[in-house]
DNA sequence: TGAAACCCTGAAGCCACTCCAGGGTCAACC
DNA sequence: GGTTGACCCTGGAGTGGCTTCAGGGTTTCA
């Protein structure tokens, strides 16, 4: 099978394979006399399996772990149960935070309800109020949800 | 004021300053002789102001567009109205969308209690057998929240 | 005098892709 | 035989919001 058809029964676009062999998820496949990937149906079940965990939103370091876990099937399985009991943790997490921004969203939204001069909107003024106010105090501002998703280690 | 007093009385790395400088977030401050940036209040206020809508989870290119908006003191303030609705539902979809998910991993964890070989782990089984499941119906796999937050226009 | 703390610039790295340029290959059609 | 269009290849750059690094200069304090 080759490149686009997989793509096509995964649903996923043929860059994105090319990408997932190169990071190592997926095994390279076999090549054709002209170059053209020649993909089978361990590749196929193995692309569906990192889409599905994707969907799940896991990084494809977990996912890594996960097929790595896999090709050692006597191994003991608490890695795989720290690992989803790690990211369901975080994903609570995530949901608490973006649901206090939702609050303070809202909130901020009731403050001007229909058109003014920029001068006079609540929006912008409360924004600006806040802001100023937070200086002030020495108390700096914690940064939300998603913008520091404790990426990098490095 | 130095960028290291600035960094401390906004809670912001220093580098973080010189980045919003570099995007145009900030203005350029003054220099000292030795080249050292010197920033004053305009800049303390302003950035405050960053940081409090970043913790609100804007991206910069909105709070260039509310900063924008706040120097036209006489125009209609409905494009700031319209980003904050446009915020508060990006972010309610990101809200409803993990709290499926949570559900999702909350299912697939139950699946294995304690501890026991990988090859009889309910969790990974499961995600196997799903991710196959899905190639044979050609039904394909919906990534999750966060992956694909609409950033690539181009 | 020397060490530590601060500052500078420019570039590269993180994540998970996505898109592009500039080419090769292949089948169908005229 | 030529052309069109769909597919494939590689390598590199771009996305957002920083963070880290390399390799220097400056200031401050003991």
């Amino acid at each position: 099978m080759r490149i686009g058809e997989l793509a096509q029964s995964c649903c996923v676009d043929a860059d994105t394979i090319r990408f997932y062999e190169k990071r190592g998820l997926l095994p390279p496949p076999q090549r054709q006399s002209n170059g053209y990937r020649s993909f089978d149906t361990q590749h196929v079940e193995r692309l569906a399996f990192i889409r599905h965990c994707r969907a799940l939103d896991m990084s494809l370091a977990e996912i890594q772990r996960l097929l790595d876990a896999g090709s050692h099937p006597d191994a003991d399985c608490g890695d795989i149960n720290a690992l989803i009991d790690n990211h369901l943790d975080t994903l609570r997490q995530r949901i608490a935070s973006m649901q206090a921004l939702e609050q303070q969203l809202q909130a901020l939204r009731s403050r001007c309800g229909e058109h003014r001069a920029v001068e006079a909107c609540g929006i912008l003024n409360e924004l600006t109020a806040v802001a100023i106010g937070s200086v002030s105090d020495g108390a700096g501002v914690e940064i939300g949800p998603g913008a520091d998703d404790g990426a990098g280690e490095r």
